[in-house]
DNA sequence: CCAAAAGTGTTAGTGATACACCCATGT
DNA sequence: ACATGGGTGTATCACTAACACTTTTGG
């Protein structure tokens, strides 16, 4: 049996994409060169094509912005109100990734005339829907944080625990005690302390690594 | 500036609508009365239409099934595999809903033959890829028992505490201590002790009704 | 008075918090 | 020798888990 063609919504992937930068957890957004919102800022996205997986659209968008690969990636909410985008019926499936502290090259396309990296204390004036989505991945991530080992997926591959625990700072927005949490941090066993140590000015700290591959989230709950 | 028209996948919404019936967690299936998956168990669900929104048309869906209205809904998870319909492509918005424990008039619609309770201990074979989202919604209702107080949902406005505990215990598939359960439930303050009295044989046990408005779901982390 | 479910406290262990000083290194 | 960040232990408190008997009612 065949259905007829009834008019379908658009369907597009946005990725709220965080990384960390000096004292600031920051959000990629991007400058729309077209209308609607032409120049206003937006979380970059897409439209999902048709031979692709949705997982797979927001990689690609990940990667057309940034260059990265094989980052920490999760969808976050499926935006579906009627009215959110002037243009029509658009529903949005938002996935929200972690960059680690690394040099990114970021890209200009053709529907965005510049990428930069925004505090997240304080985003500009933000097109569509994107200020709730932003707020709802910002949610998810300081629960996921506090929750899971993704904070991980914020760092190089070697790391001291104070870079560690200054992204719980950063992320949360408050001091923790250092005692405290490299007590609790360590006895997760979740790190492996490595030989190597932080060169650098003043005494050279201890670098770990995670002991699980990358991208293994571990529920700590 | 208009955007040419490119194919666009179709999107439906699917609710995993759970209920607590006897000592067993119930989920709602319909069985397919057309191809693909003919004569077939599903998820129910439908197409969105262009001028509702995603959770209006969860609300709608879940009407049309049990007849019921003010459960608590939530979204699940949005699956958009290319090839997780063989008709072509299709993203599916999950939902899950938690009825009470009341007599629901399932009704039949034009492309579903009959509408059933199932033990989710043993679900018939499903259509399409339901058996992973049925896995999933139980996940997310597991964990949103244990951290949340949407266990009232299942419940009558006036329950007794033996009551709530064997949703629990059946949603957990495990025993918990009579003891230490009222405890933390009670210690929580979310519960009055209403003056009315559960009728029956046997020593009657106190009822309690939930302080907060129906659909106010508490984390409490 | 018997059957069945309701109701009730204490103890031990575990994990969270609060808190201050010495150490290793580079300049 | 000093400035800077690295590194460490203990005591208290709150929460969790284990555990068994008495009470109330209907039949």
């Amino acid at each position: 049996m065949k259905k007829r063609d009834y008019p379908k919504p658009s369907v597009t992937v946005d990725i709220v994409i965080f990384t960390i930068k000096g004292d600031d957890l920051k959000v990629l957004l991007v400058k729309r060169a077209i209308k609607p919102f032409k120049d206003i800022w937006a979380i970059p996205g897409g439209f999902v094509r048709m031979e692709e997986d949705l997982e797979k659209a927001a990689k690609r968008e990940l990667e057309e912005e940034t260059g990265v690969k094989n980052v920490y990636l999760e969808q976050l909410y499926t935006f579906g109100e009627v009215k959110r985008d002037p243009r029509g019926r658009v529903i949005t499936v938002a996935y929200f990734a972690l960059l680690p502290q690394i040099k990114t090259r970021l890209r200009a396309t053709a529907d965005v005339s510049e990428a930069r990296w925004f505090s997240v204390k304080k985003p500009p004036e933000l097109a569509f829907d994107h200020l709730k989505i932003l707020k709802y991945a910002l949610k998810r991530l300081r629960w996921k944080l506090e929750y899971t080992t993704i904070a991980f997926s914020f760092l190089p591959e070697k790391f001291t625990l104070t870079q560690l625990q200054k992204i719980y700072e950063i992320v949360f927005n408050k001091k923790f005690d250092k005692r405290n949490f490299r007590k609790k941090i360590l006895s997760l066993d979740l790190l492996e302390k490595i030989k190597e140590k932080k060169k650098g000015a003043y005494r050279p700290a201890s670098l770990y690594k995670f002991k699980k591959k990358i991208g293994e989230i571990i529920e700590v709950l």
